[in-house]
RNA sequence: GCGCCCAUAGCUCAGAGGACAGAGCGACAGACUUCUAAUCUGUUGGUCGCAGGUUCGAAUCCUGCUGGGCGCACCA
């Protein structure tokens, strides 16, 4: 077990049955990162009052009884009654020692692997994809692969918005201008102008509009030629969703599809089933829920509409019977929705309607992992300058297009495809981290000078302390997979680099714990800012002597394992050089 | 009107009820004949929105207030 924090958490709980009895046992030693010593131990406070005695005597007794001489060379009661941990060098040593030979790099298997379907990205058929998209579709990604890595069974749920009643005037619009022209073509380039195209035409031309609506009717009524005009819009969206997932690094492909049209089947049984039940009434003409504590305007009872009064459904019917699935079809022990924020009491309601129908035990826990919005510079919502949303691509291929510049200037040694593929990693890169780095519920204001910068917690940095590590490598280290040798630390950077890495683990455990990715940004940060120092004060290949030399060469390419596979588990590639 | 979220350095953001609230940017001062200076080191910078309360201890928990964002019946 590398993660010191766990260790001595158990050292201490230890201590603490040995010092004040077996009624202890499992009490929280409270074991937290100090800046007087390594850690700090700060139990002896609260426990103070229940054992009635000065802090200080509490955290002396627990010292007395504490075994640790394996681990720290230091233990002191220090202040009104902290334990301070200084570890000893040998035994950090040893753990990262140890870490060398683990390909998990100290990543423990969850103890109870569950199956978690992530519903994430969610783009809707013929329109174009958003930065908010963007943020859902790269957290969902990163938490997809970091739970899998946990060794979860991740379920990718895809929702796409590939039903309703717009369909109507799409599938007319796309009958008119003709399935291979160059318009139907937009879907796969630039769905929005399709999409307004088809919008214009209903606004403008009664005769197409009430074509549209008699399309919906044979859309909903399952006619076989309308359902194969349908697919054929859905197959060429794909085309323009996978382009921005192949550009954009996710791993969802068309298996994770399960769009709001998958759930059609169940709705009507959705619906008669809860109204069996007693759960929805019927209120101005529409099938309704009605929840305790949900009150809107006026003190009027919110609904959850299930059932509209022209007899179709909305979005909370298929949410319902994706909750159902989800539970009795897929199994899952923790539904994850990577969603915005403004969905939250929607997604409440239909927790809690799902709850009372028996569809949602209270072994499986729903968590909203709300997603904020992505702001301008003004700190409004990100728009053009006409008001309108940004294109995704347009977005992407800038930050590309900007990282090309950088490279042009700094790299004039490499070849132009060279450049260009770093290019590619840093631009896509150094988005994708921006959208992970900071907590998934605040919105975040869009930069892309900061994202791109090389200083501070960004993307780029990373990729560049990875890159410089390989570059010793190149330069006459060997392959990083042969730096096996012992591990000594003499310097304080190498102290420190070597017990941030021992903490890999535990930053990956809380990620999957809080399914909140910034923490592992945080800590990859620090492992690249501790690596850096190291870097300018510790000559790797020049080092005094052969020892200090294979011992700083071991610390590198451990430090390098850690940064590929952390960064792997957020979905951001590290280039070979930079 | 009701509900949810937010308020931390000039700016962008972290912050597991614990010691003196941390990073980066900016500003200022330094470091390349030395493994990538796209870097590093140091200095500067704060009534944690306001007022109470709980606690040995509050940026963190509770209440109220102020200011901002979002949601609140047939779009998803």
């Amino acid at each position: 077990m590398p993660d010191p924090q766990l260790v001595l958490a158990e050292r201490v709980g230890d201590a603490l049955v040995a010092a004040f009895g077996p009624e202890f046992t499992g009490t929280d030693p409270v074991i937290r990162p100090s800046q007087f010593a390594d850690y700090q131990a700060n139990v002896a406070l609260p426990l103070a009052k229940r054992l009635r005695r000065p802090p200080r005597d509490v955290a002396a007794a627990l010292v007395e009884h504490l075994d640790v001489a394996d681990v720290c060379d230091e233990v002191e009661v220090s202040g009104p009654g902290f334990v301070n941990f200084r570890l000893s060098e040998g035994w950090i040593a040893g753990q990262a020692q140890g870490l060398l030979g683990d390909d998990r790099l100290g990543v423990p298997v969850a103890a109870k692997p569950q199956v978690i379907p992530v519903d994430y990205s969610a783009p809707n058929i013929a329109k174009e994809m958003h930065v908010g998209h963007l943020r859902t579709t790269v957290v969902g990604d990163a938490l997809a692969r970091t739970l899998e890595f946990r060794g979860h069974q991740v379920i990718r749920q895809n929702h796409i918005g590939d039903w309703g009643t717009m369909f109507g005037m799409l599938i007319e619009h796309l009958l008119d201008v003709g399935e291979e022209s160059a318009e139907a073509g937009l879907l796969k380039s630039d769905p929005n102008a399709f999409y307004q195209a088809a919008r214009n035409r209903f606004a403008s031309d009664e005769e197409f509009a009430e074509r549209s609506r008699r399309r919906v009717v044979a859309l909903q009524s399952g006619d076989e030629a309308t359902l194969e005009l349908w697919q054929e819009l859905v197959d060429l969206s794909k085309v323009y969703f996978n382009k921005v997932y192949a550009k954009l690094g996710v791993t969802l492909t068309d298996a994770d599809l399960a769009g709001e049209s998958m759930y059609n089947k169940w709705l009507s049984e959705v619906c008669d089933e809860l109204e069996a039940k007693g759960i929805a009434v019927m209120s101005e003409g529409a099938l309704c829920v009605f929840l305790d504590g949900f009150t809107g305007r006026e003190g009027k009872p919110v609904p959850l509409i299930i059932r509209k009064s022209d007899g179709g459904y909305g979005y909370a019917t298929t949410d319902l019977a994706a909750i159902r699935y989800r539970v009795r079809d897929l199994h899952a022990d923790r539904i994850v929705y990577v969603i915005g924020t403004p969905q939250a009491l929607h997604l409440k309601m239909v927790y809690e309607t799902a709850h009372k129908a028996g569809w949602l035990p209270d072994d499986v826990r729903p968590v909203h992992v709300n997603i904020g919005n992505v702001l301008g510079t003004d700190g409004k919502i990100l728009r053009t300058r006409a008001g309108s949303s940004i294109r995704l691509m347009e977005l992407l291929d800038e930050a590309v297009a900007r990282a090309r510049e950088v490279v042009a200037e700094t790299r004039p040694d490499l070849d132009e495809g060279t450049r260009a593929k770093i290019a590619e990693d840093v631009g896509i890169g150094a988005i994708k981290y921006a959208d992970l780095s900071t907590a998934h519920d605040s919105e975040y204001t869009f930069s892309f000078d900061r994202m791109l910068a090389l200083n501070g917690n960004t993307g780029p940095y990373l990729q560049y302390a990875a890159a410089r590590i390989r570059s010793i490598f190149r330069k006459g280290g060997g392959a990083p997979s042969e730096a096996t040798e012992p591990i000594v630390l003499g310097e304080p950077a190498e102290r420190a680099l070597a017990l941030t890495l021992l903490g890999f683990g535990d930053a990956v455990r809380q990620v999957d714990e809080l399914l909140e990715p910034h923490r592992l940004c945080a800590y990859l940060y620090e492992l690249a800012s501790a690596f850096t120092t190291f870097y300018e004060s510790c000559p790797v290949l020049k080092a005094p002597d052969d020892a200090t030399r294979d011992s700083r060469l071991a610390l590198s390419a451990l430090t390098l394992g850690v940064l590929v596979q952390g960064l792997a588990l957020l979905g951001v590639r590290a280039p070979e050089e930079m």
